[in-house]
DNA sequence: TCTGGGGTCCTAGGACCC
DNA sequence: TCTGGGGTCCTAGGACCC
């Protein structure tokens, strides 16, 4: 592309997306505290009576977090991967729904087609958020957001927040500006009045740990940030995320809006009810570390990938986690052959200490030949009918 | 009362080859 | 015998995102 014309780049963000996917199942909970999350293999699903039959935060006991809270129940101060024990503490009352990720895969499929026809430049950024490459089109900015909310509405009943700006990083940042159905367009030039004020944790990409740093550094917002020396940023955070941190905080951004991305792993994990012990709960530990193999494979032979490197990640009781990995000579979507690798790296890691989460991976992957026979479609491939919406 | 499951990207050391 | 770089692959860990 010219280097010299202007980019525009939209983010797509789906409003509270899988608490607003359960609402319209059940719309008689619009407009009260609803939260998603938990295993929704354990949940009691709501009773045909009404109401009446939904669980309440109050009555979950386990280790799951929250998935999504509708805006009634961010109220409470409910937030996306907080604990629901601590989350039913702040709002007893609230519905807790169990996630059904093949209802939210579905509805992504949707919204994501109905774009496309607006514009195929489109980049996946997980289920519910999407980057478009809007630079070749030639109408106004609103006009054509308004046009991808609009279909976005029609085929899934949803809302959504778009920001439009001349990169990602600042269309991301200003899709968040006005939530929920948002529409914020800026350029360059809006960036001291719209952007320096923002706290430095809204930049995609400085997490908890690069926020505590900067704030010890006395900078907690994005014009303190550009206003810091790039030479003490990098001193401080090492030439490349330094050099980055001060070229975010003044917008600037060359990442393109990547089409077809291949994916670069996959995986299954768990997390269990209780710390297993690698000799007192062997057998359980055994058929599930098998049937995360068996998941692993199922997705790479579902997708048409094999794959080289299998690793295997532990997560003791204290939360500590390690990984192992073993490369293979031939590339495989085989269980059994995933399995015999995952194994040989269960046997380099210690066993001494309880084990809360096992998982599987698989990497370096390639297309693979599958017969059509052999394929197993995925959910979001499968008629309403058919696919385990509950 | 701790902290899910699915990912991406980066760093860094050692092996190995030229 | 000692001492080089550069490039790539493999492995482990960690930050970060949705």
């Amino acid at each position: 592309m010219d280097s010299k014309s202007p980019r525009r780049v939209a983010h797509l963000d789906m409003d509270a997306f899988y608490a607003s996917v359960e609402l319209l199942r059940y719309p008689e909970l619009r407009g009260q505290p609803v939260v998603v999350g938990g295993r929704s293999d354990k949940q009691p699903m709501p009773l045909e009576d009404g109401t009446s039959g939904f669980s309440r935060l109050r009555s979950y006991a386990g280790r799951g977090v929250v998935t999504t809270a509708t805006y009634e129940a961010r109220v409470f101060g409910i937030s996306s991967g907080m604990g629901l024990m601590k989350a039913a503490r702040l709002a007893p009352d609230a519905i807790l729904l169990p996630a059904d990720f093949g209802a939210y895969r579905y509805y992504s499929q949707l919204f994501k087609t109905a774009v496309a026809r607006i514009s195929p430049l489109i980049e996946d950024h997980g289920i519910d958020e999407i980057y478009i490459d809007l630079s070749s089109l030639t109408e106004d900015s609103n006009t054509l957001a308004q046009r991808i909310k609009q279909a976005v509405g029609e085929s899934t009943g949803l809302s959504c927040s778009i920001g439009i700006a001349p990169n990602k990083l600042l269309a991301k940042i200003c899709s968040d500006l006005n939530k929920p159905n948002g529409l914020t367009v800026l350029g360059f030039s809006d960036i001291p009045d719209r952007i320096w004020a923002l706290p430095v944790s809204k930049i995609n990409g400085i997490g908890p740990k690069a926020n505590q740093k900067l704030a010890t550094l006395g900078i907690t917002t994005i014009s303190e940030l550009a206003l810091a020396d790039p030479g003490f940023l990098q001193a401080q955070f090492g030439r490349s995320y330094g050099g980055w941190l001060h070229e975010v905080a003044h917008g600037i951004d060359e990442r393109p809006v990547i089409i077809n991305a291949e994916p670069k792993s996959i995986s299954r994990e768990t997390t269990f009810e209780r710390d297993l012990h690698a000799r007192y709960d062997r057998h359980i530990l055994s058929e599930v570390f098998t049937s995360l193999c068996a998941g692993v494979a199922q997705d790479l032979q579902g997708k048409g990938y094999v794959s080289r490197t299998i690793s295997i990640k532990l997560r003791y009781e204290d939360f500590q986690t390690v990984t192992r990995d073993i490369t293979l000579p031939l590339p495989t979507a085989d269980a059994a052959a995933i399995r015999r690798a995952a194994a040989k790296c269960l046997r380099r890691v210690p066993l001494k200490r309880r084990l809360r989460l096992l998982g599987v991976r698989a990497s370096s992957l390639s297309s693979g030949w599958v017969a059509e026979s052999k394929r197993i479609p995925q959910q979001e491939e499968l008629p309403l009918a058919i696919r385990t919406v509950d």
